[in-house]
DNA sequence: AACGTATATGACCAGTTGGTCACATTGTTT
DNA sequence: AAACAATGTGACCAACTGGTCATATACGTT
């Protein structure tokens, strides 16, 4: 009885893909710009373009909705990283998923923002589910692509797997970060920041990277 | 006229410093809780057993009492850090200012939890001066530092300081993160961890980094 | 005791929130 | 055309927000 459903209503899927996507995107740039708490659903039915009744024969309430647009989020994440093949060595796969992540930011800068602003609020609902889905990432996918750098040698042995992927995941994370804040208001100073200084400073992050991890003679 | 004041009032200074005290440890704890925008001014009162319109005796508006805290944050982080020696090499220092993280975490956990909250949320107001202060670590602090680290042959020369910075930054501003997240409730599955093993974590973090950036034999 | 000033107080305000619901509109089947 | 279900709608609700203000209390000075 009063365990919910936090999936959309049937009457959602009913829609036109079009309309359908009207909303989500009002809701994902809403709560992009505002946190779960902060967004407000009167400015996501006017972004819309809808009545507020509309939006709850939609959704059952504020957390199914929210709850749809992170999965809208995950889906694209999957969709944009499956891109990257998984045959190449450690430095290569490390190289591929950087100019992933800059493409989806660059495809999707809101989606990139509303995961930011999100994950960084504690009080978020189901915020542990949300957290051990995005770490997907960093335990399920570079636990491993740091076990095999292991195995190709790349990475030498007194370095655990869990510090490589430390290491790879908190640079990574930032330099999206600062990639991403290009976008919006936040960092005035480098607004005209041009797109070609990107690979030399992936290339040196993979040169800083691959040699701090390395062992002796192994450098790049 | 209409430019407002955001000092404390005179009447805030005149209070009982234990009172002042009190006020301000439940702003923060609201602050660091819901952010600014979340925060609500009735629970810090109540948290601080005070009438709503005693606050505004103190401060004229919300702004002010955050902006008050947020020196309150700058001071604290200022008294800790200026701890750290600066004659020592760059590495030396590097492991110095982790560990004066850890223990500003370890003293002041909710003040760490308000700075990560508040500077992760775009609609804080004067959030750009507050960005600027915090940058003195990046910017003035881990700049000259990441020179320094040049100069005494501790960096290869085709590795920009600010390339330097960008990974020291990084890899810094993650470790506090997740060690201060085992202040809350957010990491329950390594709630019970062990302080010892910091240290050899955060010298493998400086040994990974002081690898990567280094030129050929230089390795520390 | 009487006065004057500084502080403490909570009822009150307009504005917003997430959420509801009686009703209007539309579309399909008879 | 009539009946029926599905969908669209915005006025409305209690609960909150940041902020105000008349008034009560405390306290030092005469």
């Amino acid at each position: 009885m009063d365990e919910q459903d936090y999936r959309p209503k049937a009457t959602f899927f009913n829609l036109d893909p079009a309309k359908q996507e009207i909303i989500i995107r009002a809701a994902v740039d809403e709560f992009a710009r505002q946190g779960y708490r902060g967004a407000s659903l009167n400015v996501i039915v006017r972004k819309a373009g809808i009545a507020k009744g509309s939006l709850y024969q939609y959704f059952s309430n504020k957390e199914a909705l929210f709850f749809y647009v992170f999965s809208c989020f995950v889906d694209l994440v999957k969709k944009s990283v499956g891109r990257t093949g998984a045959d190449a060595d450690f430095f290569e796969q490390l190289r591929q998923v950087l100019w992933a992540g800059i493409n989806f930011i660059r495809e999707y800068p809101r989606y990139f923002q509303f995961y930011v602003r999100v994950l960084a609020e504690d009080d978020v609902p189901g915020r542990k589910e949300l957290l051990a889905t995005v770490r997907f990432f960093s335990h399920e996918y570079f636990g491993p692509l740091c076990r095999l750098g292991q195995d190709q040698c790349l990475i030498r042995p007194d370095v655990t797997p869990a510090m490589a992927a430390f290491m790879v995941d908190s640079v990574m994370d930032r330099f999206f970060r600062d990639f991403a804040s290009r976008f919006f208001g936040d960092d005035e100073d480098a607004r005209e920041y041009d797109i070609n200084r990107l690979e030399p400073e992936i290339e040196m992050i993979i040169k800083v990277l691959s040699q701090g991890l390395a062992g002796d003679g192994n450098r790049i």
